[in-house]
DNA sequence: TTTATTATTGCAACATAATCGCATTAATAA
DNA sequence: TTATTAATGCGATTATGTTGCAATAATAAA
């Protein structure tokens, strides 16, 4: 299936570029120029993370969270780091800090998802 | 508000130790020998979690986890550990291995949440 | 032991996140 | 300019989790 470059998916990877920061479907919704329908919104991000172009994040408040990852490089494989959701401004950030581990024996890994939460800088 | 001891709580923290990984909701109402309200198990889990006798995880499948953990001190303050999500058994575990991480200055962290997603032991 | 208090439970309704089917629209290739 | 089919909007649906309320039952008090 080859993708269509089209207005809503120029607007949202935009706005994600600009925040530079996590979000999640309804704040993109929210802050976005144009209006865009719930369900576009949702295939389009999940479009952008099946290309690698934007990142998934699952907070522990059980929502989904896109980035548009700026210390993450593009096409190469993404080194694991920590979010960081912030309570008071309800953004989540890619921290620089990576995320180091050894597993048990037999144990394969296919995905890291590693949320810290808390107050961040600004709201503090 | 003083806790009573009934056999719906004795049932779940019995099957959570039993088990010795952490459960969603649907896989307690699954494996319990009684019949218990759906309400009831998540009034039951979050009342174990606000007592501090099991942990909640919220993983990368957006559901909530509990656990009656054997590594944690039931009183004392738990160290981070990851944990470990297999997508074949639909358990969690936790691991023995603690995270650490350094924050930027200002920044205040509440909760952590590190979940690694995969395949255990036993299912590869 | 009996009674009173109130924590606990079941049920139904509700809230929210996310997905899906389907008809329509529009981006791109021919 | 036309044909193809990806993208979109809409409504319905699924799933997770919570809440109000009346009934039940665990525990304290008499």
């Amino acid at each position: 299936m080859k993708r269509r470059s089209t207005p809503t998916k120029e607007a949202v990877l935009d706005l994600l570029s600009r925040r530079g920061k996590a979000m999640s479907q309804d704040a993109i919704e929210r802050e976005i120029d144009i209006d865009i329908n719930r369900a576009t919104i949702y295939r389009v991000l999940n479009s952008f993370c099946d290309d690698g172009i934007v990142h998934r994040i699952v907070a522990e408040d059980g929502k989904q969270y896109f980035a548009f990852c700026i210390n993450c490089g593009e096409n190469q494989v993404p080194t694991h780091h920590f979010h960081f959701r912030c309570t008071t401004c309800k953004t989540i950030e890619c921290l620089k800090e990576e995320v180091h581990f050894s597993l048990p024996i037999g144990y394969q890994v296919e995905k890291v998802n590693c949320i810290l939460t808390g107050t961040c800088e600004d709201c503090s």
